[in-house]
DNA sequence: CATTTTATTGTCCCATTGGTCAATGATTGA
DNA sequence: TCAATCATTGACCAATGGGACAATAAAATG
């Protein structure tokens, strides 16, 4: 997977820590696992034989199975948020940065069943682990803020307010759909629901005077 | 849960067959032990102790785990089956029609994190196990049949055909959030969500020059 | 009532699992 | 070079899980 065991930077760089590597590999089995056993058959065993290792040195790098899949859902959500990020840098107006997280919502090699399987396994878990929640939970609010500042000067904060309430459900109502039957959306599909969801909802209602300065 | 004991039809009622009620138990017991823990924490140990019996009598009624839950599944979804075709029973117009399916998905007693757990475990199984899909798929093609026949004549087909994946994504979405953030969304905000796409959408493009005979 | 079916329980079994631990091997640093 | 730390393994353990089964109780049936 990840090529690169040096940062690639100037002076006298420090090998990146054994441990680190260890931990990103098992984080990444970990997920491997949760794509085709899902929550209930993902065992330490397997995700150790997915790494190419002993049971024990999973438990050697994490102290239990489940900060393990904490670790999991922290690095698949890293990889989801890098994608959004990447567009977002680019984008120039509001607009853009509109498109740039729903686009990014969709990234053509991250928008796969497996991958929505293994996030779905994990969302079920929510409820039960404080953790989980708490990650769940900043995921969330980044998605918000990254939505909200895309609507600013385009809808009221009430409306904006509203318009992300719809486009996060909305998108995590897609990948459902995709995890449930794969093949069903796809993501031209999907990033057009939600533009046109966003487009809708702004031209039902009054584009709400905007007195704003400099918005974009 | 269910007073009736016996059908309450004419003639020389059969009684209700024990079986069927054990059965019935079960499937209950069990959805209420995947609200609870999740289902990787669902036990047949816990079904049979929420049903106050013994485990053994869990495979009695079920050839194994397997069936168990996705009889559970079938369970839970009669019941919000039940919601929609209530309320679908008193639609006149399309339109109406198309509200009864909004709101019978998001009924009040219904619409619970707890029965969203339940859900979002057995959703997240999908993908291993044949008979959950079809089930799910079932369901998905009983929601989309009833939503395009509330569409006839508000939209062509293919806007319709659009609508309905939109619909469909953005209630599960919705159901979603409220599992993985209690209090994020009221039963009132969902409904409106929905139905202001469904305007939102039908406003965007011409609502289609309707040329079909009695549409109502 | 006798017999046959059904209901129910508790026990038993074997595989699996999360987790601990001691032993060993590899790196590192003085 | 030697000690100390780190990495890694495999053995081990107690607990738990799914499922099979025999034994018993209860109904149903003729």
């Amino acid at each position: 997977m990840s090529t690169w065991i040096r940062h690639a930077w100037i002076g006298p760089v420090k090998l990146t820590r054994l441990s680190d590597i260890r931990r990103k590999e098992l984080r990444q089995a970990a997920f491997a696992v949760l794509e085709r056993e899902g929550i209930a058959g993902a065992t330490l065993e397997k995700v150790a034989a997915q790494a190419g290792a002993s049971k024990g040195i999973v438990l050697h790098y994490f102290r239990n199975k489940q900060e393990l899949f904490e670790h999991a859902m922290r690095e698949a959500n890293a990889v989801l948020c890098h994608a959004v990020v990447a567009r977002l840098q680019r984008a120039r107006t509001p607009m853009e940065r509109l498109d740039a997280v729903i686009e990014g919502n969709f990234e053509e090699h991250l928008f796969l069943p497996p991958l929505c399987h293994a996030w779905l396994s994990l969302c079920a878990e929510v409820p039960r682990d404080e953790k989980l929640a708490r990650i769940q939970k900043v995921i969330h609010a980044r998605m918000r803020s990254n939505l909200l500042s895309g609507l600013r000067g385009l809808a009221s904060p009430e409306l904006a307010e509203e318009i992300v309430l719809g486009v996060t459900a909305l998108i995590d109502g897609l990948w459902l759909r995709l995890g449930l039957q794969p093949g069903s959306v796809t993501r031209e599909q999907a990033v057009r629901q939600v533009k046109d969801f966003v487009t809708g909802r702004l031209a039902l209602r009054q584009p709400a005077p905007v007195e704003l300065a400099s918005a974009g």
